[in-house]
DNA sequence: AATGAAAGTGAAGCACT
DNA sequence: AGTGCTTCACTTTCATT
């Protein structure tokens, strides 16, 4: 399962069973069987391998925020003072329920985090009211993303 | 189902179902219907409702793209001439498979776009022989994501 | 690794409230 | 909107190859 550099192995059958959970995680296991010729009992011999192997990591309902009024997405980047320790902010910052995202990146700043918020106002808010009042964090730099044009997986 | 605003409106219940789907697609209907006290038909309509006010997008099995060895994931920020469209410069990215996101932004940048890669090398070669090398790329700037510590959908 | 069969469980539709 | 019931399909396990 896996090969000398604790990599997973996995094969065209593999592949095609994952990629129709990718599209589809509540696909039945046995219209996949049909589909790429095998048995059902194998494909569930294969899940199993592989959620072992940790390449599976879940499956989620993808929830469109639009409908629910979420409109404004934005990537802050987050200077921090010498002094704040990128760990205590990451734990600052898990609590604000707009961060979905946090990223310690090399470059400019210290943090790049995405944020989804309701509107404008809604942003302001949350930079101004719970991000900016994180201690540590010196400077933001905002980009709001005016269009998510590209959301995918990794293809496997 | 939609008030004034054309926004979806979901009550307690709608979240109760939708929390446990957003963490497990696969969790059976009827398992959450035993869990919150309501019958499985009831989840049923509900689930039906909120796939038809475009709520639900879809479900995904979540694949874990370390343990097939993509260790490299950086943001890019590109600058586009002005006479490069930015509908053109997406259906390049779009061929490029490493590309996961792409944001139209505001600030700096005309696209920030999300990579996941290999390796360093595998990165640069993404950089220097793909999008570089798409037609009205000027110039480009990235930020590695040397560890992503957040990683969530919205709360609902 | 893959198969087919068997037992248990769930999904989906319907009539009724 | 929700319930209980029914039918059919799916999941899961196991002995076998």
């Amino acid at each position: 399962m896996k090969n000398s550099n604790n990599l997973i192995k996995i094969d065209g059958i593999d592949k095609k069973i994952l990629r129709f959970l990718m599209e589809d995680a509540r696909k039945p296991i046995l219209e996949i069987a049909r589909n790429i010729g095998i048995s059902g009992a194998a494909i569930h011999q294969r899940l199993r391998k592989l959620e072992a192997s940790g390449l599976i990591s879940g499956s989620k309902f993808v929830i469109n925020p639009k409908v629910l009024g979420y409109t404004t997405m934005a990537y802050i980047g987050i200077f921090l003072d010498k002094a704040m320790s990128n760990p205590r902010a990451v734990k600052e910052l898990e609590k604000i329920p707009e961060v979905l995202e946090c990223h310690y990146t090399t470059g400019n700043w210290s943090i790049l985090i995405k944020v989804l918020c309701k509107d404008n106002e809604h942003l302001m808010q949350v930079l101004n009211k719970k991000i900016q009042q994180i201690e540590g964090v010196s400077r933001t730099e905002t980009f709001i993303s005016l269009d998510q044009q590209i959301d995918r997986q990794i293809t496997i």
